[in-house]
DNA sequence: GATACACATTTTATTGAATGAAACAAGGCT
DNA sequence: AGCCTTGTTTCATTCAATAAAATGTGTATC
């Protein structure tokens, strides 16, 4: 990452805490000074505060990984999202229906989080959970849907915008093929990105494109839209 | 709260998302200013940056709850708490044999958190939830161990250390009664308290203390201790 | 057991980013 | 329309954040 640190204490703390993924749990000084280009001292003043306030924990071992608090903030955050307990219901129709992995993401910073999974179709291949996520620079149906409509600018993402779906075949894993549609509020508020995954020999596009009115239908049950409202 | 905002952004910006709670899952910018005892627009400026990370998502209605980075750090701190994991087994194998509820709690800033519950009492009466949090300042037999074992200066405070456990009657709801004892890893350091908790009236004092036997043999085939190493 | 190494923390002079009062803007309500 | 309530931006001032180097602490290596 080495970039450009960003200036901003705020900017900076919350940048050391998106340097956690599923796959790097556990961090250590050295590794959040290289990995986010601050200064030592700097990272270590930062992180002090952020153990102090539970959202870190320090290890045994001197590493750090994700505190307590953020278990606090995820059940409020939960409690507060009707969006969440809405989209579940019409997850586990479609996946029903479709008889495919069905999964609701929205943007968190620069990386897409997983909201809700439909609980049918747990393929070891494609492993997904409920708060998981990825960096959008990873790419995926789901991200490049998001980042069409949060406004990215580009060709590529005028043509996701007008047409509120997005196919990506292969892009993060070769074997997969997802379709991600745009999720609206009833208002035409932006909410996220459903997406419908499997195996990309069973999936051709027409297929794919086969789930937009199962998707349309299902989620309308529940006060969605798939498109702005007019 | 008006008391002494803290100096320093990042303990400003985390006292901001501390005055979130199960009964005040919404904040407007004047309530952040008032509750914090920061400017309106010290506050705006900070609030603006954890929006921007998702820690915090803007409602429709202008108000503020906690965004889905939180969902992201609190599933990471589950998969990397093994405390979690570990202290389940024995949490349902204490409720079933004691019948009565029992929780895990763990100091996170200036609140105690619930990481883990039984699922075999959910009395309505006395509801808590995994992710749930109070101010330590609110007492309860788990805040009371928890401040003890964070080397809160005390009379009261040594005699828990030295018990090593805590029992409270009524003291956050008067109809029930409870005991909390330390949680300690098996290279003694603590943990947390682990609670029970029932109607008063079911429960003298007698019975808590005969719970202790309990919880020690089945939190010990865990590798947990309930108290510190020799 | 002593030395070197790696990583973490504290110190300190310097700078720039955070601050808050006030002005401005945007809704809501009577 | 005009008032009131809430949120945002501006801007000069100052205090808190900064990074390099020194110090501390523990862990391998010989």
């Amino acid at each position: 990452m080495t970039s450009t640190p960003p200036s901003g204490v705020l900017d900076r703390a919350l940048l050391l805490l998106s340097l956690f993924s599923m796959e790097r749990k556990r961090l250590q000084l050295k590794e959040f000074s290289a990995l986010s280009g601050l200064d030592k001292a700097t990272a270590s003043r930062l992180l002090k505060v952020l153990v102090s306030w539970g959202y870190l924990s320090r290890n045994s071992d001197g590493s750090y990984s994700p505190g307590p608090s953020n278990l606090r903030l995820a059940s409020i955050f939960r409690a507060t999202s009707n969006t969440i307990t809405r989209i579940e219901g019409p997850i586990s129709r479609i996946s029903e229906r479709v008889a495919q992995t069905t999964a609701f993401f929205v943007r968190s910073g620069e990386e897409r989080t997983c909201l809700a999974r439909d609980h049918a179709y747990q393929d070891f291949r494609y492993f997904i959970e409920t708060g998981g996520s990825v960096s959008l620079a990873e790419g995926g149906a789901a991200a490049q849907l998001l980042l069409a409509f949060n406004g990215t600018e580009g060709e590529i993402y005028d043509q996701t915008r007008a047409r509120g779906y997005y196919i990506s075949r292969g892009e993060r894993n070769r074997h997969f093929a997802s379709i991600a549609v745009a999720m609206f509020e009833s208002d035409g508020e932006f909410l996220g990105a459903l997406t419908i995954t499997g195996m990309g020999a069973d999936l051709a596009n027409e297929n794919l494109l086969s789930f937009l009115p199962v998707i349309k239908e299902e989620v309308g049950k529940a006060g969605f839209l798939t498109q702005p409202a007019l």
